[in-house]
Parts: C-alpha cells; sequence; structure tokens
DNA sequence: CAGCGAGACCAAAACGTTTTGGGCCCCCGG
DNA sequence: CCGGGGGCCCAAAACGTTTTGGTCTCGCTG
C-alpha cells in the first residue's frame, strides 16, 4: 500500500501523455507519430492530420527533456553575472546587467532559445547542473573558474568583455568600442573647457575597468596631462572615492565615471565641496543605454558615454547561438556614443 | 569525407566523456560507477575512492538531460513576466520585476535550482519546449492562456498575485498585504492633513491593480470621501494622467501613485503646476523595496508603501520548491510596510 | 508480366543516465 | 560441514523521444 511509485506527477488522471498514447489512440506506430507532429519523413496528409488532431485532442507535448537527449540540444543559453556571487550583485552593476540581460533575453526569445541565470560563483557548480547548450560570460574576470572549466569540457562560451588571461583567443568576444569612446568623451571634456580631466575608476578587477583606464592614461599621455586617477575600494561609499579626487592638490575640473552611480557620487562629493556643475566641475559617466533616465538626471542631466548594453546582450547571444549553429564567427564590437548634456555644457 | 556526424561536440579530442568511460576506466560496471559517484548503493571506500579519482581525472560530469530524463526533475524554474510580450518589459514594470527577479534567481539558487526567463507570449509556446519543474506567473492577467494550459497540463504553479479568474483556487499565490498596506498609506495621508486622497491608477488588468483600488474606494467609503482615480492608458505618459487628475475641478490634495515611475509623473505635474510638495499636494507611492534610492528621491525623498518585491520573488520559489518535494503549501502574504518621508511631510 | 520505384508506414536502436532486482562469494554460527 | 546473511558488485530495464534502416504494397514502365 505505501506505494513510492508515485514519484511522477500523476496529479490528476494517470500518467502525462506521451507519444505512446497518441500512437494508440490513432492505431499508428510511435515513428510516424513523431514524423507527423515533426514534418519528417512521407506521411500521408490524412494521416498526418488525424495524428495532429489526436495529439491536440490529448493534450500531449513532446518532452523536451527526452528530445533534448536525443538532439543533444536544450535550447537554453546560460547567463552567468560574474560578481554575482556577493551580495545581491553588486549594486554599482545592477543597471548594466538589468539592461544587458534585457537585451539578450528578448534576442534569445526570438531565436527560440531561452536565458537562464547561473551564479558566477564556482563552488556551486549549479551551471554544471542546468542542462544548457552554451554560456555567456559577463565580464570574466582574472583567472576566471568558469572560463576555464567550459574550455576544458568543450562548453560553447561568449564573453562580453575580453578575457583578461591569455590562451583565449578562440573564445567569441562582444565588446564596447572603448577604443574611440573613450577618446571621444575625454576629447569632448576637453573641448567644453576642461583644463584638467579626472576619472573615477572601478574595483573591478575585469577587461572593462583596466581597459578604460588604460585608454584614460595613453590619452593623458597624448594630450600632455598628469593622470588624476581615484578608484573606490569594493566596500566603500563611492563619494568617498569622489571626495578624495576633488579634494587632490591638483583638483580636476571635469572627472568622467566608470558607471552611472559614480556620477550620483561625483555629484554629492561636488555639492558637499561646493563645487557648481558644471561651472567648477564638469562631470560624465558611462551609462548602459541613451534613454535610460538616470536617477542622477532629476538633479543634472549627466553627459554620457552611452554603452547600450541591451544590444551588448543581445549580441552576445546572436554570436553564441552561430557558434552553436556551426557558423565561427569574430569578434563583435558595438558603438558607444557621446551624449552631450547639461552636466559639460560651460556658458 | 563530408561527414555528417559532426552533429555532437567533439571539439577537442573524442566524444563527450560520460560514465561508461568511467566504468572502462576504472574495470567497474556502469552501475557501480553511478553508485560511487551519488553514494547511493553500497560500495567498497576504497572503490568509491577509485571512482572519484578517476572520473576527477577524466573530467566527467553527468549529463544533466540524462540525468533528468529518469529522475523526471530538471532542476529548472520558469519565471514568466506577464507584460514582457510588449516592449522591452512595459517600462513601469520593471524595476519591480528586477527586484522581483534578483529575490527569486537567488533564493533558487541557494535551493539549488536555476531560474529561467519565459515570456508570456503564449503565441511562442517557449515555456513548452523548455524543460522546467514548476512555473512562476506574475500578476495573471484576466483569462491567462499560461495559468490555464498549466492546469490542463499538471505543471506545478505559484502566481506572484492572485489569479483574477475563478477556478484557480488550487493554485498557491504569494501576495503583498495590500489589505493593511492600503489603509496604512492613505491613513497615513490623512494623518498628515490630506483633505482629499486621490489615486493614480494602473492600466493593468492584474489582481494588483484591481485590488488597489477596490482597496481605495472601500478606504474612501469608509472615510466618506468621493473617490478621485485617474488611470493612464498602457501607451500614454503618464504625466500626462498626473495633470488629468491635478487640474480635475475637486483637486485632491495628496495622491497615491500605484508605481515608482507615477510617482516621478507626479512630481513633474505638480511643479508643471506651480503646485509645492508637500505644501499644495502630498505624493505617496508604491515601491520595490525600502532600500533603493528611488529616482524620484533626487528631487523630493517620496514617501512610500514599500512592496519588498525581492521577498516576494524569494517566497514564490520557497513556495514553488515547497509544491515540487510534495508538500501543500498555503497561500504566503508578505508584509508591506508605510516608509514616510519628505514628500508627505507638512511643516 | 516481371521489375522497379515511390509512397506509406513501422520495429528497433540510440541518447546517457538512474534504478531494479538480482548474483556471487566469503564468513560465521549451528 | 552446511545454511544463511552480509558485503560488494553487475546486467538489464526504464525514462520518452528521434533517427535509422528497413518492409510492404501499390501502380507504372518496358
Amino acid at each position: 500500500m505505501t506505494s513510492r511509485k508515485t514519484t511522477r506527477a500523476k496529479s490528476a488522471a494517470g500518467r502525462r501523455v506521451g507519444i505512446r498514447d497518441v500512437a494508440e489512440a490513432t492505431g499508428l506506430s510511435i515513428t510516424t507519430v513523431s514524423h507527423a507532429l515533426s514534418d519528417k519523413g512521407q506521411i500521408a496528409p490524412a494521416t498526418r492530420e488525424r495524428v495532429r488532431r489526436a495529439a491536440e485532442e490529448l493534450g500531449y507535448r513532446p518532452d523536451p527533456v527526452a528530445r533534448g537527449l536525443v538532439s543533444g540540444r536544450t535550447g537554453i543559453l546560460g547567463l552567468v553575472v560574474g560578481h554575482m556571487s556577493d551580495v545581491p550583485w553588486a549594486s554599482t552593476y545592477r543597471p548594466y546587467y538589468a539592461a544587458f540581460s534585457a537585451g539578450a533575453t528578448m534576442t534569445a526569445v526570438e531565436r527560440d532559445y531561452a536565458l537562464v541565470a547561473v551564479p558566477g560563483d564556482p563552488a556551486s557548480g549549479l551551471w554544471t547542473r542546468v542542462p544548457m547548450d552554451g554560456l555567456i560570460i559577463i565580464d570574466p574576470v582574472r583567472e576566471d573558474p568558469l572560463l576555464a572549466d567550459c574550455a576544458r569540457r568543450g562548453m560553447p562560451v561568449v564573453t562580453d568583455g575580453r578575457p583578461i588571461d591569455p590562451g583565449y583567443d578562440a573564445v567569441p568576444t562582444v565588446e564596447s568600442d572603448l577604443d574611440h569612446g573613450m577618446a571621444e568623451i575625454l576629447g569632448h571634456l576637453r573641448e567644453a573647457g576642461a583644463a584638467r580631466v579626472g576619472l573615477l575608476s572601478g574595483p573591478e578587477p575585469d577587461a572593462y575597468t583596466q581597459d578604460c583606464e588604460r585608454l584614460y592614461r595613453q590619452w593623458c599621455a597624448e594630450t600632455g596631462q598628469t593622470p588624476v586617477v581615484e578608484t573606490p575600494t569594493a566596500s566603500e561609499d563611492p563619494v568617498d572615492a569622489a571626495l578624495r579626487l576633488l579634494s587632490a592638490p591638483g583638483r580636476p575640473d571635469a572627472v568622467h565615471g566608470l558607471n552611472e552611480t559614480y556620477g550620483q557620487a561625483l555629484i554629492v562629493a561636488a555639492r558637499r565641496l561646493g563645487l557648481a556643475i558644471p561651472g567648477d566641475l564638469m562631470i560624465s559617466v558611462m551609462r548602459e543605454s541613451d534613454h535610460s533616465a538616470g536617477a542622477a538626471d532629476w538633479e543634472i542631466p549627466l553627459t554620457a558615454l552611452s554603452l547600450d548594453a541591451r544590444r551588448l546582450g543581445a549580441e552576445c547571444v546572436t554570436t553564441l547561438i552561430d557558434v552553436l549553429d556551426g557558423k565561427e564567427p569574430g569578434d563583435v564590437v558595438v558603438p558607444c556614443t557621446v551624449v552631450v548634456r547639461e552636466s559639460t555644457r560651460r556658458g
């Protein structure tokens, strides 16, 4: 009586209806039913219709798991956000991730894939237990264990932001065109009248931060300016870092912040120091999108280098699907655009 | 030479390593290997260790799909956001969804499940093709096709926000405690000195909107006030609705907005009409979280009824997992709290 | 009228696990 | 010396599809 056989979901009546049931209902073979439903072999039109009707009537839906076992495809793409092991996605990261994820999800859905979020935490190993066809890794960090594991195991991967470590040249990558973007935004600041441009960088050990800083220093070298960089620690309130930056001896009269949160921090710091914007201090930031009315914009519309995270997400998915389809896609560079607003308009 | 057999990922060397390879490497049977790796049958400790080592060395990971086929469990939970068929998630919806999704994802991960986002669009039928153990439906709408399909098919479901249509009493539901919350926030507005409290409602046909409006009218009836409700259409700029509300003959001197975006709209409208906040107009809003510094807060900190979307997401996951584990969970009510800020402090 | 191709269908293998139901051997108690 | 009970291991079934490699029966051609 203590039947342990109730494991399966037999809630309503009998078992889940399988292809076998359709076969029995129509008096046909399993093969024929499968073919009829997926337009494969040659089936008499009448039969095909009969099968369709029976399947519909019985409410038959092919089991995705069984289907996946034979086809080798699950139709699931993994999205791992590297910094997710910490508290609720490092807050500075959220807007970017949200936009990225939105773009990725919609593109995936259009192409008939589903997107699943898995934690970057390598200890959990969850990503190993969830069936998926490929993985998107956002901003791989130094010695990323996930990246290594995927490579070893032959799991198709696309990264958003180039892997830092060497040896991953084969991994397709989607990136913002920071080369042009940084030059453009810094150039804009100078043209707008900045004498000394500072950078409010970030603590993350990823290619994005690294590249921005490098490009900034390079630009400084080219324009003959001494770099002024400040970086908040991971746990620190960015406002403190902003205050440091703006209190230094050779105070910059323009600062570019590496994410939108830093823009807010700069505004707060500036106000606390009694600096007028843009009169005493021009501010520009990285932003995840053109359209978003950033939080800080209620105070002062901020000039931004718009990163188009949405599109980056979309491109990652497209690229990954290309890989899955056997194409060998090259790296993708997504343009980013300068949007000039009040915070850098003097006079 | 045109071998089509390259379907599988045999990129590096040979095929993916399966349990059979481990068996052959150790000279044991498949059964024993399976048992050894999952601590099941009785295996000599030495053997167990030998198997472990071999598996590790070969880089063996059990195929989640095959495992899922026999166990009937995939470890994947679906999250469908009802309004996603439209453009980029109806923008007013985003902060709530983001917080909800964050809470759900983290809880899922803690319990060793993965969360996959599927479109509410019933036409796509994607959710049918992606393997999952259960589904979370956010704010089911009138005659929700998904809900119906799940019920018919026996797919375990938990909804965030009660299903509107009758006949779904068996579906476990997670809800905010709007009964108390609405009474509390409206009571606060009155106590703070409001003579006439208006409501800026929403166009969505879900239980949340419906309940808020009902509770508002009920409160009006109890306190002997004529209800003043305005609802933006789905495509309209909420500012226009706010302007209508604030230009009406019996202009309210306090308005509660059903989401955070509406708070911004109210501020903009108030400024445009030359109304001082909170002097001429008190504003309160629904918000998805306590901690979030809302965008509008850079202008004026808004009093809010905090919905704790994060926790709602977490509770949905917990409840769904309970269902999957065979428990019969009851409905969950998550408390919401009033957070008083500048926008309703007179004098 | 034999032969042959095409149309309609089907049985069985394959996918990679877990689970079921033993089998064998050795040791110990009677 | 025999019977029985662990301890250790294994072969085969099952999971629900898709795919492979047919078979059978027409009708048409030579």
